[in-house]
RNA sequence: GGCCCGGUGGCUCAGCUGGUUAGAGCGCCGCCCUGUCACGGCGGAGGUCGUGGGUUCGAUCCCCAUCCGGGUCGCCA
């Protein structure tokens, strides 16, 4: 029978019970975590969100109603106790941070019975993720869970703190917006009113935050929720949240600069990591060449090697081909992999052709100097001693090549092999916190697909002026004002500075095959904002649930999500989406087509 | 949508090439124990081996399909 707790009045948290309060009589409330019944004395460890307490039980101090209750204790109880501090009788306990203290219970009430848990409640759990979820309330119980948890709520508020002291406001935008189908895919929401029509979920607040900026708020943050419509991945969910922000009369340097600042106090804040700034910089096409990546771990080397000039006139077709076809071949060397097992070479080709490659070259040399190469036959020995030299090849390495017809396949892909091979090796340090800045993006990317170029950024990032004269002969080739802060391997955030000059919006709209009437019926609230006198604004947003994971070490972004969906976007606890009932749907004029196969 | 991995008591797992009364640890239930904290002792309950077909004398094991979950590629301006 569960009791009121009419009368009484938490005192403290239970790891804020100390022992300089010993004799005093305190109150605490939580969970029962364990409870230890020795015959005659019980202990119980309370849990709550800030640790464990231990109570104990003996019926000269608790009386033999207050025992017969605590004999009746199991886990996940909730239970309040009333009792005296006092040091422990017996060992202390190193492992807890109230391992010198217990209580001393003179009242107990059970405020609420628990059936048992269909898993265990505690740190570094065993149990599969998907009935964790299907449980969350029970798997935000866990004290692993509940640290992430606080953890984020820190962050969030250093990050208010932070920016309120820069002069930031913080200003919602709206959740139920115009649906702009350039990019992600939105999540829409049906209008009852206009029967037909339908708001979308933001991708994120671009287009209002740049109207904060024409309204003159200067300097405009959010933490904001923001939706895609993808497939999720272990650090993507469909709906995650941004620290947002925009400032007016800014450029590169500006943002920059105000964000390492944030960078250094959430890290000290939050987990006491002392983040060294300026931090390092790095342009795209240097962080594509040497590592494949425009998120590169700098954590390691393992750097990209161009052997195109080599072998281009090799009797090996696959790497002669790849480079008439103007394309290139590139490698890395896994050094001290040398004599890595056939099977596991195989292992990394297998990877590679996830990505699409057609093969893995490679040259295993023993530390003997005895060679493995798999296109020895087709290449002079001098051939072989260049790319030797080239990538710096010593006894006991493993030399790994891609080629292909595309740069940017091979580049990507080798990357990609450089960080698998790197976690293999077990050359990542876990403990460091390597950041770094990717500038100069290009403005551009040409799409297959659709047979145009397309903003590779979004339509409002500035293009670097002195490219501005390419944006007619060579678009490919114009760098925009745009920049990332990757934090080892991960994109934690990136932004912009925008445009806010008409002629150059009207050109980049052109370039991406834009017409007039539809920029303006897609945005045409923002380009009628910028006539009536538009400051040069730029901004940036981090991606909040990728920084807690990064500062936990948390494998899943679930981890530091309290209510996180999975892999098909549900929820396993809500079961969210679901259908609904046919009423709802009629009033919104919405008719269900069953798709076939 | 493609590829890969997994599904065996409440939890985590074992179960070799098909034949076992399908096991272990933890948890749970009962009794005992006044200094435990991974408490201890004694006893006990609990499993359609994800589901449906098939092969076979016989399937947890092999085959097919399907459901559920994870990772990844595509996708994510």
């Amino acid at each position: 029978m569960a009791e009121t707790m009419k009368g009484l009045k938490r005192s403290h948290r239970c790891t804020e019970v100390t022992g300089a309060m010993v004799g005093e009589t305190v109150t605490v409330m939580g969970w029962v975590a364990k409870s230890r019944n020795k015959g005659g004395i019980i202990f119980v460890d309370l849990r709550d969100r800030s640790g464990i307490l231990q109570l104990i039980f003996e019926e000269a101090n608790v009386g033999a109603e207050g025992y017969a209750k605590a004999e009746k204790l199991r886990a996940e109880f909730v239970v309040a106790v009333t009792g005296k501090v006092a040091k422990r009788g017996g060992a202390v306990n190193e492992n807890l941070a109230t391992g010198d203290i217990e209580i001393i219970a003179e009242d107990i009430r059970i405020l609420s019975e628990a059936e048992v848990p269909p898993f265990p409640i505690e740190s570094d759990s065993k149990t599969k993720e998907d009935l964790r979820l299907k449980y969350r309330f029970l798997d935000l119980r866990r004290p692993d869970i509940q640290s992430n948890i606080m953890l984020r709520s820190k962050v969030t508020t250093e990050v208010r703190a932070f920016l309120a002291n820069e002069g930031f406001l913080e200003i919602e935008t709206p959740i139920l917006c115009k649906s702009t189908p350039e990019g992600a895919r939105d999540y829409l929401v049906p209008s009852r009113v206009h029967p037909g029509n339908f708001y979308a979920l933001p991708q994120s607040p671009q287009l209002f935050k740049q109207l904060l900026m024409c309204s003159g708020y200067d300097r405009y943050f959010q933490i904001a929720k923001c939706f895609r419509d993808e497939d999720l991945r272990a650090d993507r969910q469909p709906e995650f949240t941004q620290i947002d922000m925009e400032l007016s009369f800014v450029d590169i340097d500006d943002v920059i600069d105000v964000n390492e600042r944030l960078i250094k106090h959430m890290f000290k804040e939050a987990i006491g990591i002392d983040v060294a700034t300026p931090i390092r910089r790095m342009t795209w096409k240097e962080a594509m060449e040497r590592f494949g990546s425009d998120k590169p771990d700098l954590r390691f080397g393992l750097e990209l090697t161009d052997i195109s000039d080599i072998v281009t006139a090799s009797e090996f077709g696959v790497f002669a081909g790849a480079i008439a076809e103007g394309g290139t071949v590139r490698g890395i060397n896994a050094k001290g992999l040398g004599e890595l097992p056939r099977k596991k070479i195989d292992a990394l080709t297998e990877f590679v052709k996830g990505y699409g490659a057609k093969g893995l070259a490679y040259i295993a040399i023993a530390g003997d100097g005895t060679e493995k190469c798999s296109f020895a036959k087709f290449m002079k020995d001098e051939e072989l001693a260049a790319i030797r030299e080239r990538m710096q090849a010593e006894p006991g390495d493993l030399l790994l090549f891609i080629s292909d017809a595309k740069k940017k396949f091979v580049l990507e892909t080798l990357g990609a092999l450089r960080c698998h091979v790197a976690d293999q090796m077990g050359i990542i340090d876990k403990n460091e916190f390597n950041f770094v800045w990717i500038t100069e993006f290009p403005l551009l990317e040409w799409s297959e697909d659709e047979n145009r170029f397309v903003a590779m950024h979004h339509p409002f990032t500035m293009p670097m002026e002195e490219d501005l004269p390419l944006i007619d002969t060579d678009p490919g080739a114009v760098r925009a004002k745009a920049y990332d802060i990757v934090l080892n391997g991960v994109e934690l955030g990136g932004g912009s500075v925008r445009i806010h000059q008409n002629d150059i919006q009207e050109k980049m709209f052109d370039v991406i095959g834009l017409t007039k009437e539809s920029a303006e019926d897609k945005f045409g609230f923002l380009l009628t904002a910028f006539k009536y006198g538009v400051p040069p604004h730029a901004g940036l947003a981090f991606g909040l649930d990728r920084l807690l994971m990064l500062m936990t070490g948390a494998d899943s972004i679930r981890d530091v999500i309290a209510f996180p969906k999975i892999k098909d976007a549900s929820d396993l606890m809500s079961d969210a989406p679901n259908i609904v009932d046919p009423t709802q749907l009629k009033e919104l004029g919405i008719e269900i087509v069953k798709t076939e196969e």
